[in-house]
DNA sequence: TCCTTAGATTGACATTGGTCGATGCAGTGT
DNA sequence: ACACTGCATCGACCAATGTCAATCTAAGGA
């Protein structure tokens, strides 16, 4: 069944407390995502783990100059790294004995891009 | 005891793997405090109330708002707020029997400029 | 071939974090 | 005064997370 109503401009749907809209808000599946995206993050030894390899001039560190600065053991270093590159803000790159792990262009300006327009 | 040594220019200190530093790295204490942000930024029901409440024309919803369009209980929404007014992402103003969430004016952004620079 | 080294993986542990039901509390209307 | 409503707080529970010691694997050098 359909219902034609006319209401006053001032109406607000049932609820007294609630305003307009200006925009629609997230989707919860945007909201997943970027969510899993901060998660990836928001950790101290991460954030530490990505300025030291892009502080690196060729944008590249191995997992030594990791462990000489961050005084955690060399398995969780190990770990962060698994981390960031699941959430594909770093990619790995072994040559040798050594891995070495560099930024994934734009993968951080693109989070933080969408989280400034939320 | 002090030593005077001359290095060709090539020489990478003791390990073989290292490169050269373009800039220094952050420092663990802002790393500390990113890390913290990033962390109540990091979960689905808060990005989306963060987005429900920036969707309002005035930049501010009751709680109502909330428990309408998230599919939680209402004290884990009030959970969820209280981790964002902590935060420094939200204020809340309680007018009457209903309480009022606001943004804070460029909190987001900043986060999101202090990522971009990482 | 054996030993050493760089780093990844595993397993265990303690801590944190998200969720809800129950309860408390301040405004509002009757 | 009383009941009701909107929301915060509390307590408990389970899942997810950060950390390390021990182990495993692959590459290099003797």
């Amino acid at each position: 069944m359909t219902f034609t109503r006319t209401l006053p401009l001032t109406d607000i749907s049932a609820d007294a407390c609630s305003s307009p809209l200006a925009r629609a808000a997230m989707a919860p599946d945007s909201a997943d995502a970027l969510a899993r995206s901060l998660k990836a993050l928001a950790d101290p030894a991460r954030l530490r783990i990505i300025s030291i390899v892009s502080a690196h001039a060729d944008q590249e560190a191995c997992v030594c100059d990791l462990t000489d600065q961050l005084t955690l053991s060399q398995p969780t270093i190990s770990h962060h790294l698994k981390v960031l590159v699941d959430a594909g803000f770093l990619t790995r790159a072994k040559r040798g004995t050594w891995s070495y792990y560099s930024l994934v262009p734009g993968a951080l300006g693109s989070v933080a891009g969408v989280l400034a327009g939320v």
